[in-house]
DNA sequence: CATCAGTGATTGAAACCTCAACATCGCGTA
DNA sequence: TACGCGATGTTGAGGTTTCAATCACTGATG
């Protein structure tokens, strides 16, 4: 019998201390985001969500592309909206074309809520990470990023 | 009657591009990391509390230190750690030196499971980020997470 | 047209996290 | 010694996320 072993490629000592910047890092990006969109009854996710809806015509998207775009699955989103429907934040309909399908479109409400939130949510974009990192150092962030996104899925 | 009004600073169109690479890239590493910690019955927050207490003496930590460390909350490491604790992976036990303390202790098969579970989690770190992003942006990325961890506590 | 695999969305239970309240203990001070 | 504030951990309730199962509908195939 013959298991198949990993030969580890640790990281080197550098390496080590740029991975666990990273995990401290982002934890504080995050943790500073949702104290400032609590004040608005709203977390991160929930923002994600009026701001991609507030891009689409109508202010109104499927539920399945809407997953897509704020990267939840479809059950995490299905619970979410159904919370913020009851809070009046959007409503959701049958989509005319697609017999299966249920558009979620922002109210009025939603909409005022998302203006009135937004200011406070770029200035605490700015405070925990864009105004702190050196500009060139922050485009290298996005490079790195989206070298993330493209990277092929594993197997 | 006066409010307090902000003029937003918004993001310009770069920014706001690397911004939104940056909410999908780590979203992908972590949803990357937590897959394959998922086969030894791990996320990533437990891991970290693996690898914490296997690099202190006596693979031992106060609680409140083993918090601070994997920056979790208080609540949520009792609760964490009671569930691992259910799972062999460790012991409390009350603290000598201190009556308030609790000290959580790896156990034998606390300590194998993390031997087996490195090498995959390295792996899927170096797949996720490290190997798929230039050297360089890798070492900028570092610079821009100690910034963010170094900036000053919103007030 | 009948079937059937695939997609879209929801459901409910279990697992997990958050929050506020609480119990306990240490330490400085009078 | 007694008081009281601050720190350490825990608890339980309530809210959120995950996971697997399910329902409804579409589109393709025979």
């Amino acid at each position: 019998m013959q298991t198949t072993t990993i030969t580890p490629r640790w990281l080197d000592a550098e390496q080590q201390v740029i991975w666990r910047a990273f995990l401290s890092g982002t934890n504080r990006v995050f943790t500073e985001l949702d104290a400032e969109l609590r004040r608005f009854g709203l977390d991160l996710g929930e923002y994600e969500i009026l701001v991609n809806l507030s891009e689409s015509p109508d202010h109104e998207l499927r539920m399945s592309e809407l997953a897509d775009r704020v990267r939840q699955s479809r059950s995490r989103l299905t619970h979410t909206v159904g919370r913020m429907e009851a809070k009046g934040i959007l409503v959701r309909n049958a989509c005319p074309s697609d017999g299966r399908g249920v558009n979620a479109r922002l109210t009025e409400h939603g909409y005022a809520l998302l203006v009135e939130a937004a200011p406070y949510h770029v200035e605490s974009v700015r405070r925990a990470l864009v105004d702190v990192v050196d500009p060139a150092d922050f485009e290298a962030l996005g490079r790195a990023m989206v070298a993330v996104v493209d990277a092929p899925a594993a197997e």
